[in-house]
DNA sequence: CGCGTTATTCAACACTTGCGGAAATAATGG
DNA sequence: CCATTATTTCCGCAAGTGTTGAATAACGCG
């Protein structure tokens, strides 16, 4: 879409001058392509034609259309990194850390690896089980572990209730004014149930 | 894949004795298909054959594959009616209420319509807007505007997240103990939080 | 400069998709 | 009991899918 760059003569073949990376714009393409139409809506044509590059640099570069899912879908920061940057600082603070956390992962990439992930978790049960993992294990967890004496793994579960859910209505829904809200409102607004959630009274 | 019981004998032509209902049969298939595939990744022909019935059946009944979809995604309960429901009784157990009203109604058969939504609003732009209007216009909008005194928007928008997010994590990536709590135990616990975006302070 | 290596495109493959037409059959009404 | 109509199946088409193999061009090393 964006650069025209093609004169109408077919392109030449053989190896393009170099100085283009033609691995990254096909990660790139297939991360917006995947996170409009999911697996099995996304076509390698397309994602191809958009990184300017023919459909069989996909099989040559990730082995087919599922390692390019693979390679795409990979977090856009290192899980054990997340983790840590919530652990860090007081307890009591923790919720509003957590939802500046991921607004500032989440928005930093448009949002998209989130909708992306969110789709291939509701399509495939694979992915389901992989995010669940991941969340439960790497993010959660830790965090449940270190402040939750009473219901830790209960306690991980409605956190993740309401990440996910801030992620489902701010990029998948887009319901406003939550989607265009800045980070202060939202970690001023949902911080606190986050930390009810980690630290308060569960009523049970 | 599955079933493997057609007799070998292929099937009679013509119009089928009275008494099948191909149409209901069709609906049925797609909805499962559609809530493990997703739009594009349901076929035609594998909803048709789960149906017991010719593919050439979508096109007669519903005029293709977008017109099952649409009819296969309507809603499994009447909008107002959840509204109305929602809507009665005093106003500082209406977090609780809200809480226990979609379980009730997903848990009833509805989690897969649940799974379904949230898989085509992810893939789907169009139908992430049916979603969008359909959640701020027939269920929040009402219940915002009765509740609070602020900013009616923006608690309808955090609600959203809360009620979003427990059906995501219930019945998409099923999170353990979560997935499996029961809803007296989900009512204290995420009624609260969603009693403090109805009425409570926002810190705003 | 020559030459193997790597990156890239093209053409074609085998396959599946949604869809429309024609034939076949059952229900219906006179 | 026959003519009509609605419903269903079969068949095949055109388009689009992911993938493969061969051809070609640029690179990097000697």
């Amino acid at each position: 879409m964006s650069t025209e760059t093609q004169d109408s003569a077919p392109r030449r073949r053989g190896r393009r001058p170099a100085g283009e990376d033609t691995r990254r714009a096909l990660l790139e393409a297939a991360r917006r392509s995947f996170a409009e139409h999911g697996f099995a809506g996304a076509t390698v044509r397309a994602m191809a034609a958009e990184a300017g590059v023919d459909a069989a640099m996909v099989n040559h570069w990730f082995g087919g259309k599922e390692g390019l899912f693979a390679a795409a879908m990979e977090l856009p920061v290192d899980p054990k990194q997340i983790s840590e940057m919530l652990l860090t600082g007081p307890i009591e603070e923790m919720g509003e850390r957590i939802v500046r956390t991921f607004l500032g992962v989440w928005d930093g990439g448009g949002g998209g690896a989130f909708v992306a992930l969110m789709r291939s978790a509701s399509s495939n049960e694979n992915a389901a089980r992989m995010l669940r993992e991941f969340i439960s294990t790497m993010v959660f967890g830790p965090i449940a572990k270190r402040v939750g004496p009473d219901h830790p793994d209960l306690r991980a579960s409605l956190c993740g209730t309401q990440i996910a859910g801030l992620g489902m209505v701010r990029y998948v829904i887009k319901l406003e004014p939550l989607a265009s809200a800045d980070h202060d409102a939202l970690a001023a607004t949902v911080g606190p149930n986050l930390q009810r959630y980690l630290t308060g009274d569960l009523g049970l």
